[in-house]
RNA sequence: GUGGCCUUAGCUCAAUCGGCAGAGCAUCGGAUUGUGGCUCCGAAGGUUACGGGUUCGAGACCCGUAGGCCACCCCA
């Protein structure tokens, strides 16, 4: 057993998972890219009164979910649980009020939360967020649920299902509070003592329990879509219509409240039918009209959404769909010789036809010749490029790996040769697709 | 933070009642001094997660710790 493993929580994404992980990333930035969301990076940590302000003191991910850092100065920092607040922080910095509005911006990166792990939860995982601040919908409310479903569609996900609210704003929301704290604490009794004492701290959160006494409770719960005000009835009305004109399926959900304060109006959340595990959110997003505020900055409405990656790949594998596990592409040549003793020339063989845009690996080992050719087979290399006594005349041996034949190359004429039989082969392939 | 199950080679797993720690795959070498996926031969690889206890003797039984998985809490 290794002195050193990987952190409680955390993992290594080894180079057999690298492609299906650069596959959600080129989807996700290409998304982002058509849909017009421009790239962000925000630090991996920041001042934690932004998340102790920005998602809400009383929530989990702040009370005991938070990675705070120890440092040297008197800043006191910690990883960050989500981005959403990072990138609101970085809107007002920046005067991004002063852009053109809406500010559509998106990212990928990783998250962090002090959690017990389990499958599909992690210490470190990593989320695709795209978020717009400066519009307060209800169109772009739409735009959003329908960005966020299309990612799964594109990943290649079946079977996802969405869940609609609205959780009202600060005009109705205290008031609705007020009528579900009521409502628990007539019935007190029937509630498990762990939970009571959200009765008082965050009533909310008891809505979305899972557990039966709660469950059964809940069902003749006060529900806060038929307690919204005017104006947030009004919007919601308008996002519903505007994700019935896109096509968009959801089921509402009077129970999701999604876990941080920031939320206000739409909250919708996607998740795996049919997963009977509890880690089946793929994702979920929401309007944070109130948050711009909360950190200081002029109000300023704003939603967005954010996919658990992790979630995804395992959702695809659950799926047995071949997205789970791209093969990862061999190289178009590897360079090998006879001679032992020349990695040299091998070396600068293969130095050549990088320089011509070409994927190619040389066998700088000394191994005999058979080996190397293994090597190299088995990798998926299409060709290999064989140094031997033919270099007197300035030719090598080119292979066929997949063919089986083989043929004298001049080096002039090395990486024409080896381009010609690669589009070849990219054609084949294409051609059998 | 709470509870349940689990942990033997890089991976997947054996090891009878408590009695010499093994196999397959993978790795490396050879059969083949210049030709691959097959075959054959061989080598290397272990503090049986870690620490303690019981016993003549522990991979196995007991206690603790760590880690993994699962369920809660919560979330992606």
């Amino acid at each position: 057993m290794p002195a050193f493993r990987a952190p409680r929580g955390t993992r290594d994404i080894l180079p057999a998972e690298g492609p299906a992980w650069a596959r959600l990333a080129a989807i996700a930035a290409d998304l982002a890219r058509r849909y017009g969301y421009a790239p962000i990076e925000t630090p991996l940590f920041e001042l934690t009164a932004i998340f102790e302000r920005g998602l809400g003191e009383g929530t989990d991910v702040v009370e005991k979910e938070l990675f705070r850092l120890e440092t040297r100065g008197d800043e006191v920092s910690a990883l960050r649980p989500e981005n959403t607040a990072g990138i609101v922080r970085a809107y007002l910095e920046h005067g991004m009020q002063t852009w053109h509005q809406p500010v559509r911006l998106s990212t990928i990166g990783s998250m962090f939360r002090y959690d017990r792990p389990q499958a599909g939860r992690y210490r470190q995982f990593h989320q695709w967020d795209a978020e717009a601040i400066g519009d307060p919908g209800p169109a772009i409310d739409a735009e959003l649920v329908e960005l966020n479903a299309r990612f799964y569609a594109e990943v290649g996900l079946t079977e996802v299902r969405a869940r609609l609210n609205s959780i009202g704003d600060p005009a109705c929301r205290p008031g609705y509070v007020a009528e579900l704290t009521a409502f628990y604490r007539r019935r007190e009794a029937l509630i498990p003592e762990g939970d009571r004492r959200r009765v008082a701290t965050n009533p909310l959160r008891l809505l979305d329990s899972k557990e039966e006494a709660l469950v059964a409770l809940n069902a003749d719960a006060p529900r806060i879509v038929e307690r919204l005000c005017a104006t947030c009835a009004e919007h919601f009305a308008a996002v519903r219509v505007h994700l019935d004109a896109l096509g968009i399926a959801y089921e509402l959900e009077p129970r999701l409240v999604r876990g941080l304060d920031y939320y206000t109006r739409t909250a919708w959340e996607f998740y795996r039918a049919g997963a009977e595990g509890q880690q089946q959110a793929l994702g979920g997003g929401g309007r944070y009209d109130g948050l711009a505020e909360l950190l200081g900055g002029r109000p300023t409405p704003g939603i967005g959404f954010a996919i658990g990656l992790e979630r995804v790949i395992l959702a695809l594998e659950a799926q047995e769909s071949p997205h789970a596990r791209p093969p990862s592409p061999g190289p178009a040549a590897v360079v090998v010789g006879a001679d032992p003793d020349d990695t040299a020339t091998r070396l600068r063989i293969a130095t050549e036809l990088r320089a011509a845009g070409l994927s190619v690996r040389a066998d700088l080992g000394r191994r005999r010749l058979g080996r190397q050719l293994e090597g190299a087979a088995r990798e998926g290399a299409h060709f290999a490029v064989i140094v031997g006594d033919e270099l007197a005349a300035g030719n090598v041996l080119v292979r066929d790996l997949e063919a089986g034949t083989q043929r004298t190359v001049p080096l002039g004429g090395l990486a024409r040769h080896i381009a010609r039989g690669e589009a070849q082969h990219r054609h084949g392939v294409a051609a059998e697709e």
